[in-house]
DNA sequence: GTAGCGTTCATACGCGTGTTTCAATTCATG
DNA sequence: CATGAATTGAAACACGCGTATGAACGCTAC
């Protein structure tokens, strides 16, 4: 309204936004083409360069235009509450302020639920692109919850709380971007709608112990123990059968299955 | 030697193979060009089709060579311990037994510790054809160990159960696809090489609490409202400024940057 | 009304992909 | 040695991709 449309009656900008948030949603960077977010949006070929200049800087456009008000409120919610409570917050209350946010936005503004697959597709992208834009982009508030988690987690060292995060990050974003999400959460709550902030704390809880557990534990010794005690009987029964090549016998362990297990079965 | 090449001097088939695996493992299955698979095996492009018939089909035979025989041991061995155990396993021994066969396998035969990053690609790549792949030749097992976790933590409902299920094993293949997994573990032991029976219990310690972890407990209530003060902090603080496109202010949060936090702080 | 800017349109370029074709080569067998 | 099947080789195919070009259109302002 204001700068760039002064002349010409066009949404398509806007238009090509939507889709091109869509289909990245639907299938990630790769797999989403000009030609099918162009087709999608009603315009042409062209008016994608026309408007941004390429693919890269479209893509560019959704990622920030989502993303930036959302680190934004979460590293003002941690100055907040880092200020209210000088002795120190715990992990799961910091994990929580990564959360909190993201959900605000999910059903607060547009694009509505959607908005949880946007975060996780664009953490779990392959893409190059998308990997060296996170990077750039979000360095900074990276290293102020990494302080924070480290300060409520001091037993801890570094090395293994980076471990766990990196974990607990891939676990969450795997979760979100998978389309499976939105039918476990409803099959979760069977019947009567599930309170957001109940969702919420369900998510957390199930992330939380990754931080939390105890690291060096004597149960790991008995576990230890425990492993190369299986590890014996698979020695035993299977001994390396060489260059045999199976080509038959294809009844293996499929991802995840598991959910639609778990739905069809009770 | 056997059946297919009689005539002809050749071991173009494996050394197709090999390269495949490898660009496999490097860039997942859409970065994988024949081109680059026929380059780096020394064989020519329509090599390729000749072996194998299609790109698909050299895939596949890739993915049956390697995961047959682990499927199959790990199917044996949870077969084995369920014998001798009537009494039941416990959650953490049945994930065990999705882990001990792949790290015999991996330090055990050739192609040494690859085999680990293999299996994280493999279960968590965006292709189409991959996904395909897992779900028609794994699904019995699948439903085989879904039913052992079942049995092993009876108080979980079949939907939180799958839901944890899949949260597990999507933090397990980010964890161990990303190439920062090997710099991970070697910072971890740093300095004296770590036993693999001791990784292999930090990794399972690290996912077993998903799995284990109360159903309902009343701590979730507790954060619940934990959550819902942080909510009324940033519902106070930001109050939707609605359609304000923020084109500054690109200090966020990002993704995998943890670790390299984690690694040069300290 | 016409000049000029913003926007749309059809079209084409160069590139990389998987696949196909067909001639050249290799080599055990008759 | 010659036959013929197995294998390799170089080139081309059709397709989809991101990008670039230049003409046509719509509208506002002089």
């Amino acid at each position: 309204m204001s700068t760039s449309q002064r002349h010409g009656h066009s949404d398509t900008r806007k238009r090509l936004l939507e889709a091109t948030e869509w289909l990245f949603i639907e299938g990630g960077y790769e797999a989403m083409s000009l030609r099918h977010i162009t087709a999608r949006a009603g315009a042409n070929l062209a008016a994608v360069n026309y408007h941004f200049g390429s693919k890269e800087a479209l893509m560019q456009e959704v990622l920030t235009q989502r993303l930036d008000r959302l680190n934004r409120e979460r590293l003002q919610l941690l100055s907040v509450c880092e200020q209210e409570n000088p002795g120190g917050l715990d992990a799961t209350t910091v994990l929580g302020m990564l959360f909190v946010p993201a959900f605000r936005l999910s059903h607060g503004s547009t694009s509505g639920p959607a908005f949880m697959r946007l975060l996780g597709r664009v953490y779990s992208d392959p893409s190059p692109f998308i990997r060296s834009y996170l990077q750039e982009h979000y360095r900074p508030i990276s290293g102020r919850f990494f302080e924070a988690f480290s300060r409520a987690l001091p037993a801890l060292p570094r090395h293994e709380l980076g471990l766990r995060l990196h974990f607990a990050l891939k676990a969450l974003s795997g979760m979100l971007a998978g389309e499976d999400m939105q039918e476990l959460i409803a099959s979760i709550s069977k019947g009567e709608a599930i309170n957001d902030a109940e969702l919420l704390a369900r998510l957390i809880s199930l992330i939380s112990p990754i931080l939390t557990a105890p690291f060096g534990n004597p149960e790991q010794t008995q576990l230890i123990d425990r492993v190369l005690q299986l590890d014996h009987h698979t020695a035993v029964t299977s001994e390396e059968p060489a260059a045999t090549p199976p080509h038959e016998a294809r009844d293996l362990l499929g991802d995840q299955q598991w959910i639609k297990e778990g739905r069809l079965a009770s």
